[in-house]
DNA sequence: TCTGGGGTCCTAGGACCC
DNA sequence: TCTGGGGTCCTAGGACCC
């Protein structure tokens, strides 16, 4: 088996980026874009960066800033975004089928299998492409391992005498120390907060310092990444390219509310606007799920914060939204508190099986009438909203409240997945 | 007043069994 | 009833990622 080689293409600011595309305008100012709620800034421009915007910035707490500087804002705009990133993909997968999307803004290739001289000049040459074919700037590491490609990548992105790529795998063992050298350890990929600190209390600075551990002491500190992550550091790989992504273990949804609430109604349409979502997933990944958790918190900021938590289990694996909306409402109705207000919700479903292999229950025959009639009609249900738009039809329980719905007052149009939203182009006669 | 959303994997500890 | 070792399974929580 041939060792790999790593190529990690990583969009700059992604979201900002894809923001810019149909603003050119904005380039050169600071730009940040906000999460849900317009709460946290979760994309900054390098103006943005430069100006000290931290990443994941509560907004209240730079409001200040932002109207010194004349920061432009955002709401995130996921499909606009997501839009790009397959646009991406796309140009990827067209130069080797041994892509793996990492990420929203991150794909890794393995290169290996490609004939190529001169891997700086490959890389610039695929970023010129994605520049001109897509207009998204990326920076790209290449090595023989993720991690050190991920760190190459990082390098690509800040040292603008890179040009956007950093070739690791081309250079001597020195040369590759000297970054390694010079990069502190909260930098390295796997390596968060709390590992920090501990590392550096046992004299532990640097990703050189780190590929030098002994590999019984890494794992000690660390758990079993510990081992892999001083092996990748010295350039043996221990993650494999997953060219067909990882087999998803859930399906997530949860969302703070616009306002917190102590109504029931606005509660159960979050819920079974959430449940749609998840629910829609699980069918078009072919899914379903065994087990469901649904949960209701207070504000964690506020004192008296609490959370309450069911899990269910479906007698039949199912990707039904009516059939999960109505037990996850029931479970939460339970423990409904009255005078509490209520400020996020949450749904996870797990034990998820393919929709072919699933095993039915011991009465699976006698229901197998009922649950095909079930199918078709989701079927159906779906093949609507792919025609004529998300939510054309929907449950009614989605629609008792808007109440709940986050706010997004700074979104820009969906530009290239909505025909309302096209951008306008107008040529002047002069 | 205002603090995101969606994931994965590992580990420690409890319950239970022989 | 108590004692001890060792294995398995499950769950909650920790740590990380973008």
């Amino acid at each position: 088996m041939q060792q790999p080689i790593f190529a990690l293409i990583d969009c700059n600011n992604f979201f900002v980026s894809c923001e810019r595309l149909f603003r050119p305008d904005l380039e050169g100012r600071p730009v940040v874009v906000l999460s849900s709620n317009d709460g946290c800034v979760v994309s900054r421009s390098n103006e943005a960066k430069a100006i000290g915007v931290p990443m994941a910035a509560p907004v209240f707490k730079h409001r200040d800033r932002f109207r010194q500087h004349g920061v432009v804002q955002f709401s995130a705009n996921f499909e606009l975004y997501g839009d790009l990133s397959e646009r991406i993909t796309r140009v990827l997968t067209s130069i080797t089928p041994r892509t793996e999307v990492y990420s929203v803004d991150e794909s890794f290739l393995d290169l290996s299998q490609l004939e190529i001289d001169d891997y700086h000049a490959w890389g610039r040459a695929v970023r010129e492409r994605l520049l001109r074919e897509v207009g998204i700037p990326v920076s790209i590491g290449i090595a023989p391992t993720k991690t050190l490609a991920k760190l190459a990548s990082e390098y690509a992105k800040t040292e603008p005498a890179l040009g956007g790529v950093l070739d690791l795998f081309s250079q001597t063992a020195e040369v590759r120390n000297n970054y390694l050298l010079k990069t502190p350890i909260k930098e390295i990929w796997g390596i968060g907060w709390r590992l920090a600190p501990k590392l550096k209390a046992d004299g532990i600075f640097t990703a050189l310092d780190v590929a030098q551990m002994r590999p019984r002491h890494a794992a000690q500190l660390m758990g079993v990444h510990g081992r892999q992550l001083v092996a990748e550091l010295g350039g043996q790989s221990c993650h494999p390219l997953q060219p067909f992504g990882k087999v998803r273990q859930t399906v997530m949804n949860g969302r703070m509310f616009g306002e917190d609430t102590d109504e029931f109604s606005v509660i159960e349409s979050a819920i079974a606007s959430l449940t749609a979502r998840a629910a829609y997933s699980l069918r078009h990944e072919g899914l379903l799920a065994r087990s469901a958790v649904v949960s209701l918190s207070t504000n964690r900021f506020k004192p008296g914060y609490q959370r309450q938590q069911q899990a269910i289990s479906f007698v039949t694996p199912t990707a039904d939204t009516g059939q999960i909306t109505a037990q996850l409402v029931q479970a939460v109705q339970s423990d409904f508190n009255q005078y509490e207000q209520y400020h996020r919700a949450n749904i996870l479903l797990f034990d998820l099986v393919g929709e072919q292999s699933f095993q039915t229950d011991l009465f699976g025959d006698a229901n197998l009438e009922q649950s095909n009639s079930a199918h078709d009609r989701l079927e159906a249900f779906d093949a609507i909203n792919s025609r004529y738009g998300k939510r054309t039809i929907r449950f009614a329980a989605e629609d008792l409240s808007k109440a709940w719905q986050p706010k997004y007052q700074l979104r820009s149009p969906r530009y290239t997945t909505n025909w309302q939203e096209l951008p306008i182009a107008r040529i002047l006669k002069r």
